[in-house]
DNA sequence: TCTGGGGTCCTTGGCCCA
DNA sequence: TCTGTGGGCCAAGGACCC
């Protein structure tokens, strides 16, 4: 989808159309999500802290995102797609991969199917969408990039829309493109290879892949060399079950002592809990994360238990000595834990539950899932969630691009 | 007054065990 | 009994993706 957030807002605020438009986070620490291709001549991106944002495009008007309209939307673009094939794999809420193989005979070539899917999107969603053909992820991907519009710093250049890359054009293709639009290639990598005089695809077949695999690595070698000759054999997953589910947020303000680090981590755990138990699973291994405020350093430390858990309790209790050691006293910018190692709970009572007999953690869990069920997710919370009266609880999305002023 | 949030995958090193 | 080796698991960090 094209510049995806910002083109759902025009669509309520048709007045910003033609207009430098930045949708992200819109206080000091966060970023741009996504920015009109106008605000885009400017320089601003997604990704881009919002301070900078600001200050290479002053006119830009700023919106704080509404992730839960966007998903809506998504989910409309996603039964367009339904429509032409069953093979749909969503890589984020603007993107996704179709495999059309099997559905050529009833709608056409795969370019045809790719012109009446941009086609439905535009008219009844009122979206503007680039789709890239060709004979696998990595190709129709790269491909859809080209096929986008160009914000030049004088003008909007648009795009071609639909792009296809034909199996006897594929090196063609590749050859001349930047060795970073390869997947997998960040900054980091890039640097090594350009050290190695790595600048675009076609420069991978000239250097011995033993002196790649040395600099990078067997694995990352194989894998780039594979995709600069076009090879790429994932296939279009359908189902693909989460192997982490978690939640992490940056403070406007720096937390200074470890009761401040316990309140956040208690609402932190509350929302992995939850959303464990949303989908059906428990998690093995509890990840706390850290960043602090000196330098953007970041640190992580994890615990594993025999048991899958979903309860926030017993969540809190194996992070709550990894907590104690942490000293907060720089300053602490952000505070995240995750849940991985996912599996089936199996709930059972501990002796103290059962001497006491009280209701083993399981049972608060369901009561509390049931209250949110039936009155809404801030209608309960820990206490520690409370103030002015309110339930401030964590939500998936809720603060994406970081905190508000 | 520069860096979000949700993820995935890989590497390295330590430890335990066969 | 000692030593080497390899696999599995875990912890931590890094790189990358949208």
């Amino acid at each position: 989808m094209d510049a995806f957030f910002v083109s759902v807002e025009l669509l309520r605020h048709p007045e910003l159309a033609g207009k430098p438009v930045v949708v992200g986070g819109t206080g000091n620490r966060g970023v741009v999500a996504a920015a009109s291709y106008e605000a885009r001549r400017f320089g601003v991106h997604s990704a881009l802290p919002s301070s900078i944002a600001r200050r290479r495009c002053p006119h830009a008007i700023f919106l704080p995102g509404d992730h839960e309209l966007y998903r809506k939307v998504s989910a409309q673009v996603r039964e367009i797609f339904d429509r032409y094939t069953p093979l749909v794999e969503p890589l984020s809420l603007d993107e996704a991969f179709l495999d059309v193989t099997g559905s050529r005979r009833l709608f056409g070539s795969g370019e045809d199917i790719a012109w009446k899917i941009r086609d439905d999107v535009r008219a009844e969603l009122e979206l503007g969408c680039c789709i890239g053909v060709a004979s696998n992820k990595f190709l129709a991907k790269l491909a859809s990039v080209e096929a986008k519009p160009r914000a030049l710093p004088d003008r909007i250049e648009p795009g071609r829309g639909v792009m296809v890359v034909a199996p006897d054009a594929e090196q063609a293709f590749l050859d001349p493109l930047a060795v970073q639009r390869l997947w997998g290639v960040g900054p980091a990598t890039l640097e090594r290879l350009h050290r190695l005089g790595i600048a675009h695809v076609a420069d991978l077949h000239r250097v011995d892949p033993t002196v790649v695999a040395a600099a990078l690595g067997r694995n990352q070698a194989d894998h780039l060399i594979a995709l600069s000759t076009g090879f790429d054999d994932r296939p279009v997953e359908v189902d693909r079950d989460a192997k982490s589910i978690g939640h992490e947020e940056t403070y406007a303000q720096n937390l200074h002592s470890v009761s401040e680090m316990r309140t956040n981590l208690v609402r932190l755990t509350d929302a992995v809990a939850s959303r464990l138990r949303q989908a059906g699973v428990g998690a093995r291994t509890l990840q706390l994360k850290i960043r602090f405020d000196d330098g953007f350093h970041t640190i992580t430390r994890s615990t594993t238990s025999r048991e899958a858990s979903d309860s926030a309790a017993v969540i809190m209790e194996m992070l709550e000595p990894i907590m104690e050691t942490i000293d907060p006293s720089p300053g602490i910018r952000l505070l995240g834990v995750s849940g991985s190692n996912l599996g089936p709970v199996f709930h059972q009572m501990t002796l103290d539950e059962a001497a006491e007999d009280a209701p083993a953690h399981g049972a608060t869990d369901a009561a509390l899932d049931e209250i949110r069920d039936r009155f809404g997710a801030d209608a309960i919370g820990p206490a520690s969630a409370v103030r002015g009266g309110e339930v401030r609880n964590v939500k998936r999305g809720g603060q994406q691009w970081g905190p508000d002023q």
